[in-house]
RNA sequence: GUCCCCAUCGUCUAGCCCGGUCCAGGACACCGGCCUUUCACGCCGGCGACAGGGGUUCGAAUCCCCUUGGGGACGCCA
């Protein structure tokens, strides 16, 4: 990996200056919201960039608040952001700092830059800069400042701007993990401002001094700013400090090209744990959508800190694609262990209404519940709906029937299964069931129960199958008949093929 | 307008730096089939791309140039 080559400009002696005695080899990161609005899916990827790089380097991860631009930036946007990093596990060694907090560091450094001949005030009216740069246009030049006050050595006013002395001559060269090495002419850049006629820094400057008295080495971030880095390049330079190592990761555009909006999936992050999206998924999908480890698609957040590479980072935009998402998620939810999906189904049932009052018989914490329900097992709940779920929320609404106290059941399933010569085996099943002991309740011992059944009524399995299942759930659709047994427990079981069996009772007394 | 970035199946991408093993590989989606007690899962197969044009070379997805297309930036926003 190289470092930029422009810190050879920098003067051996300086190149410590800026140092806090933090170890020179140790990566450090950062990622730097602005809190205008909550953490959306580019940010997210960014923040995770940085995340796994420092993770895997054994470095520091700095979360830092910019919060410069006071008329737009909300406590609301802030905890948002926190909120959104929490759920995808990014945590963070250094911060969170707050740029508006800093205001007394910025000064001092433009007064250093002021005083070095780097920086000038100026007291061009925004009108008068804006005739300038009409002018520029008029003449098919870059819009920008001309430089009026440059060499007028202004002395330094309430009301007045600080403007960088930026290099009139030859080129900046931005040399990046990602892009290459780029160079911008000089004549491109004008003398941006650095602080505003209210004293506060602009966003370019507060960047690079909080960069620098941070120690961050590595900045990882969209490609959106690779046009601003030459103009804190000058500023790292004009304070004679040594540069980061870019990495300038393209974009995620929305579908239909355009930079990511609301219109398209660029809602808030923690909206898709709200659609039921695992964190792990989440991390394993965004991290592929501009980084590649050869053909592999499934990664463990593990594998990610170990696997993440700068190098693999793709030089072109990518578009957001909520299919691949969505199948992504669902092999995380094939992946995990019940136990690890409990808590986060419990909340999405939650959410559907559903609040079982019960224990689970194998979360005897619960407890004060209707007798029946007491054998309600969570994890081998879980387990059936692991390979039908796409999301935890189909999940939750594919669970729906486990705990129900009376199945309501689906009119053209009752009429097309539960009828009057389906009785005998019913029956048998209820008999057969009900002689293996609780402790004996296993796939196995409930095979043995329905071959008997099947011997005894000379029914193939699949005639039985689906009313049973009509009987357990209602529909005929489920899981598998005796997983959903096993999940359901043998009183609960017994309770709805006797059900189903009145119900076939019923309706031809009549 | 000016500057910058980018360009492989519909989408995410491997391959590109170090030309031949690529009549281009994987994944999602889609379409068939298998498995099967339903639905899924899983498995097998199919569809489907090197933006266009010039070079360089015995040979180019890979190197160079141009065109086109897309994106970004040009702010007393970040």
């Amino acid at each position: 990996m190289k470092r930029g080559t422009n810190s050879s400009l920098i003067p051996c002696s300086n190149k410590n200056q800026y140092n806090n005695g933090e170890n020179m080899d140790t990566i450090i990161t950062r990622f730097p919201p602005s809190p205008t609005g909550y953490l959306h899916i580019g940010g997210a990827r960014t923040a995770l960039f940085n995340w796994l790089y420092s993770r895997q380097t054994n470095g520091k991860f700095v979360l830092r608040i910019e919060d410069t631009d006071e008329a737009r930036s909300t406590k609301e946007s802030v905890d948002a952001i926190f909120e959104s990093l929490e759920w995808l596990g990014i945590d963070w060694d250094e911060g969170p700092y707050f740029q508006t907090q800093r205001y007394d560091i910025y000064k001092d450094y433009i007064q250093k830059l002021v005083a070095s001949g780097h920086a000038y005030y100026c007291d061009c009216t925004p009108e008068e800069v804006e005739a300038m740069r009409e002018e520029a246009r008029a003449t098919g030049k870059k819009p920008m400042y001309n430089g009026k006050c440059r060499d007028l050595n202004k002395e330094g006013k309430p009301g007045m701007v600080v403007r960088i002395k930026a290099p009139k001559m030859g080129s900046t060269v931005v040399d990046d993990v990602v892009k290459g090495s780029t160079a911008f002419p000089n004549s491109e850049i004008d003398d941006f401002i650095i602080q505003r006629s209210d004293g506060s820094p602009m966003y370019n400057l507060a960047v690079v001094i909080d960069d620098i008295t941070m120690n961050i080495n590595t900045i990882i971030r969209g490609d959106d700013h690779l046009v601003n880095t030459p103009k804190q390049i000058i500023i790292y330079n004009a304070l004679g400090a040594p540069l980061p190592l870019f990495a300038h990761v393209p974009m995620v555009l929305g579908s239909d090209k355009a930079r990511l909006s609301k219109r398209h999936g660029a809602m808030s992050v923690s909206e898709y744990r709200d659609m039921g999206f695992l964190p792990d998924a989440m991390l394993n999908y965004l991290v592929r959508l501009g980084w590649s480890h050869g053909d592999q698609e499934f990664f463990t957040r593990e594998e990610l800190i170990a696997k993440f590479s700068l190098e693999h980072i793709g030089r072109s935009p990518s578009m957001f694609d909520m299919d691949k998402l969505t199948a992504l998620n669902a092999k995380h939810i094939q992946s995990k262990s019940p136990s690890e999906l409990a808590p986060i189904f419990l909340s999405n049932l939650e959410k559907i209404g559903i609040t079982p009052q019960s224990g689970f018989a194998s979360n005897s914490g619960m407890q004060n519940g209707l007798e029946f329900e007491t054998e309600l097992n969570l994890e081998k709940i879980i387990e059936t709906l692991q390979p039908r779920s796409k999301t935890m929320v189909e999940m939750a609404e594919a669970s729906r029937f486990y705990f129900k106290e009376t199945i309501e059941f689906d009119e053209s399933a009752a009429k097309k299964f539960l009828k009057p010569d389906i009785v005998e085996a019913l029956r048998k099943s209820v008999h057969y069931i009900e002689s293996i002991a609780s402790a004996d309740f296993s796939e196995k011992n409930l095979e043995n129960a329905f071959t008997k059944v099947m011997e005894e009524t000379n029914l193939k399995f699949g005639k039985i199958a689906q009313p049973i299942r009509v009987a357990l759930t209602g529909t005929t659709v489920s899981p598998g008949i005796f997983e959903m047994i096993l999940a359901l427990g043998k009183t609960k079981t017994i309770q709805r093929i006797q059900q189903a069996l009145n119900h076939i009772a019923s309706l031809n007394r009549l």
